[in-house]
DNA sequence: GCGGACTGCTTACCT
DNA sequence: ACAGGTAAGCAGTCCGCG
């Protein structure tokens, strides 16, 4: 195992031992470095109190070899390296292979013995298995530890903590079908998803620190003072710490914040930080947004500079993270950064990562809007913004009863990492630590990445786009108009369920035996095994079943409490983060179980299957309008054939189909991936419109969202008469509101992202980029994630920060264009001629 | 030397 | 550090044009 962030995890001081027999939420494993051994933070949530247990089982740790260890010990280095601790012969099971095979464990004194820096014992083998495994998770596969579940001292040795699952009859039902292994593995995971979350105690914190010429301060180099931090935790305190700044003003508290806070003045910034450092030091979690990047690394670097010993500051830097020598330090931008959080836990509602964005989407709730520079602002004023942004970071931990709490745990126990560990890294490293516990559970084998692809480095599908690996999706092109009554079927988690139904994993698609090359996937060369169930089709297979067959019904069960079916809903989308990805992992180069046969097979019977349904759609005589991957639209069905075309599926395919969705209409233009739904209740459900993208001008998405409020009223084919009517009104106002430049500049903004630093952009220099660089002239810090807000105007470079922006120059010829696309989408739909609209305007507007 | 046709780059989206 | 498919706008290049 490797440990690269060994100091990282490595603790300075001895915290509380726990008492004996009590149950406590398992928070994280780690290694410490002056004991040599692994710990465990322990959470009690009846005292609110953390404990640290250290290993007492005297293990160690090792990395695989194929030698025996007679051929090790002519392996004079090896011999010779200070670390190493001794052999073992272990026999595993190698699924590639799919047979036994004798290996030697080489275990080492520490960590970075076995990996981690020049010279270790990993490097001196010609072949090394599960040599780069952090130490800390090792511990917890081989002592079959779950985070985040309860676990308790006994006798001095750690133990899992009863659990009564109460009655599972109903759920042994559903799934009585199912083999022994996925009965197992049902038994193995119960648990995790029963097993309730405390409101563990935690603060939020935040500080301000001096600058200059809105500049962000480097905590590199922690030049500046921290003049404000505050404190908000979820057990009464709510603290701000000011620094005593006699030039400034002491202001007064802003209305809205009075009672809110207590204020403490300092007048040595030492002394503050101090204070602050006494509340980090005694909460088990302790919650900032962007705090490995810049609150906890300006604070620790800030301390050191004042001169603190190391030993009184509570925090330790790893590479990419901050952690805390006593509790969790959980970074919430790092968590919702997470693209599979954002877009499947949370349904993509925020579409921003910062705190401001996500916390306005999320819980209602901003923060305090600035004109004045933070280190300008009068000290009462600057306490409220800050007090304000530690809340709202407590708040997103802590709204719809503890969502986010409980979602982090519930990761935490389906893949079987620590918190720090979860809410820090993405999807594919759950996925991994997850596999990576199973195979040690089975004593399987973990294969190393070049293993698998000696033997399966092979595609046999051409990619639709340009350096893609394989063939994806199917897309079926729309019938351009507007349709009435479209009911939207959908197969439920497609892939997973072909990845169980079809028993893909990386070791039995392109199995070792011969007698399986018959069992052919279609459109392909791979084959898969006949003679073994594979590890991701039980896994996954298993996660998903749980979730559209257990979960998912739960969450909707009138029959249920709400606090039951709340609880059912948060684990229904922790499965749906996980599940989502399971197929995408497999074609990613960086996945250690990365495996192109896998994701290649998964989508082209995805293919198959959507293809196969359409034709018998088409058959029963139904008229598909659209279908996206996974889903086929519908016209004017008989409710017969819907169930005739579900049962079919169901036999045949083997998949489940669903009714999705029911749309009073839809309007499709000839584009894919764009279209406009009305519900039957009249809301409505828009995709891939303009007119709903981000970068889009304000104003554009105004007009956009008139326009889809008069659709929205729409209910039968005659109502469209007077509704195109009200739509060419919306459309010639805004036209003509442009040409009149009626808009602020803001409203004229296109927000564009900047997705890599500002020099990486050689190929080309698009527009946001033009922009970015004449803010950077300007002094201003530009950085990949920053949005550039900018306007187009007429001349050269066609583009302007708004900062520089005049209104007179805007190229309003541009932005009509652009109003022509946005609108077009919807109008093409509707039969409807974007030029005569305005064009009419124009003859109007002349007479 | 200019403009249209084309390709490639980039972002934001859908499943 | 999950995948591929699609839309859109613009940057840059090629080619033809007496």
């Amino acid at each position: 195992m490797l440990v690269a962030d060994v100091s990282a995890t490595e603790a300075r001081k001895d915290y509380e031992y726990p008492p004996e027999n009590l149950p406590c939420l398992l928070l994280s494993v780690g290694y410490h470095g002056e004991k040599n051994c692994a710990y465990v933070r322990l959470y009690d949530p009846e005292s609110r109190k953390l404990y640290w247990w250290y290993d007492n089982t005297d293990h160690h740790p090792y990395c695989l070899s194929d030698l025996s260890i007679d051929d090790l010990k002519k392996n004079s280095k090896l011999m010779s390296h200070s670390g190493l601790l001794g052999f073992e012969e272990v026999e595993k099971y190698d699924l590639l292979h799919d047979r036994k095979v004798r290996m030697t464990k080489i275990l080492g004194k520490n960590p970075l013995a076995i990996g981690g820096r020049s010279g270790s014992i990993r490097e001196l083998l010609p072949n090394a298995w599960e040599a780069k495994i952090q130490y800390h998770n090792c511990y917890i596969y081989d002592k079959k530890i779950i985070p985040g579940m309860f676990w308790m001292v006994k006798g001095g040795r750690l133990e899992k903590a009863p659990l009564d699952v109460g009655d599972i009859k109903e759920l042994l039902q559903v799934f009585k079908g199912e083999s022994e292994e996925f009965l197992e593995v049902l038994m193995e995971f119960l648990p995790s998803f029963i097993a309730p979350v405390p409101d563990i105690k935690r603060v939020a914190i935040d500080i301000e620190v001096f600058s200059e010429l809105d500049r962000i301060p480097d905590p590199e180099s922690a030049e500046n003072e921290i003049i404000c931090a505050a404190i908000v935790s979820n057990d009464g305190e709510s603290r701000v710490l000011i620094l005593k700044r006699p030039e400034l003003s002491k202001g007064e508290i802003p209305s809205g914040f009075t009672d809110k806070f207590r204020v403490e003045f300092f007048d040595k910034e030492v002394d503050l930080i101090k204070t602050l450092f006494e509340v980090v030091d005694c909460y088990p979690i302790v919650l900032t947004f962007n705090g490995d990047n810049f609150d906890l690394k300006y604070l620790y670097h800030r301390a050191l500079k004042l001169g603190f010993p190391k030993d009184e500051i509570p925090i330790i830097l790893g590479k990419d993270a901050a952690y805390l020598r006593y509790g969790v330090h959980v970074d919430l931008y790092k968590f919702f950064h997470n693209k599979s959080i954002q877009v499947y836990a949370f349904s993509n509602k925020y579409k921003e990562e910062t705190l401001d964005a996500i916390a306005k989407a999320l819980i209602d709730i901003g923060k305090v809007s600035l004109e004045t520079e933070i280190s300008e602002l009068p000290l009462l004023v600057l306490a409220a913004y800050c007090w304000q942004d530690a809340y709202i970071t407590l708040e997103l931990t802590r709204f719809d009863d503890n969502l986010v709490l409980k979602l982090i745990v519930l990761l935490m126990r389906i893949s079987r990492l620590s918190m720090e560990d979860v809410t820090r890294q993405g999807v594919s490293s759950w996925i991994k630590n997850l596999f990576y516990y199973e195979h040690r559970l089975r004593n399987y084998l973990i294969p190393r990445p070049e293993d698998i692809a000696s033997m399966k480095n092979v595609s046999d599908t051409k990619a639709i786009t340009k350096d893609k690996k394989f063939k994806g999706a199917k897309v079926v092109k729309p019938k351009p108009g507007v349709h009435f009554n479209v009911v939207v079927l959908d197969f439920a988690s497609l892939y997973p369920s072909i990845i169980k139904e079809y028993n893909l994993s990386y070791e039995t698609v392109r199995c070792p035996h011969p007698e399986c090359k018959v069992n052919v996937v279609p459109e392909t060369s791979h084959w898969i095994c006949t003679k073994r169930r594979g590890m991701s089709s039980l896994l996954i297979g298993f996660l998903r079943d749980i979730r559209v067959k257990w979960f998912k019904p739960k969450s909707k069960d009138k029959g249920l409490n709400d606090e039951l079916r709340r609880w059912y809903s948060v684990v229904e989308r922790a499965l749906k983060v996980i599940i989502n990805a399971s197929y995408g992992v497999f074609g990613a180069e960086h996945f250690p179980f990365y495996c192109l046969p896998v994701a290649e097979s998964t989508a082209a019977i995805g293919r198959h299957t959507i293809e196969a349904t359409i034709r018998k759609a088409q058959e029963l005589s139904m008229e598909i309008l659209y279908g996206d991957t996974d889903s086929v639209f519908i016209k004017n069905p008989q409710e017969k054939k819907i169930s005739e075309l579900i049962e079919w599926s169901q036999k045949a395919l083997n998949v489940d189909l669903d009714v999705d969705k029911v749309y009073r209409y839809v309007a499709f233009s000839e584009r894919k991936k764009n279209y406009l739904g009305v519900f039957k209740d009249g809301s409505v459900d828009i995709k891939g419109l303009t007119g709903r993208k981000r970068n889009s001008p304000q104003f554009i998405q105004k007009a956009f969202l008139q326009m889809v409020s008069v659709l929205s009223r729409v209910n039968s084919e005659q109502d469209f008469n007077e509704a195109k009517e009200e739509i060419e009104r919306i459309a010639r106002t805004c036209y003509v509101k442009i040409q009149r430049r009626e808009f602020t500049l803001e409203d004229f903004a296109f927000r564009v992202q900047l997705t890599k630093p500002i020099k990486s952009y050689v190929k080309t220099t698009p527009q946001h980029v033009k922009a970015a660089r004449q803010l950077l002239e300007l002094g201003k810090e530009i950085k990949p994630g920053d949005i550039i807000s900018f306007v187009k105007v007429k001349g050269k470079e066609g583009v302007r920060p708004i900062e520089l922006a005049r209104k007179e120059e805007i190229d309003t010829e541009k932005y009509k264009e652009y109003l022509r696309t946005t609108f077009e989408q919807v109008l093409d739909a509707l039969g409807l001629d974007f030029d005569k609209i305005v064009g009419l305007t124009r003859l109007e507007s002349w007479i």
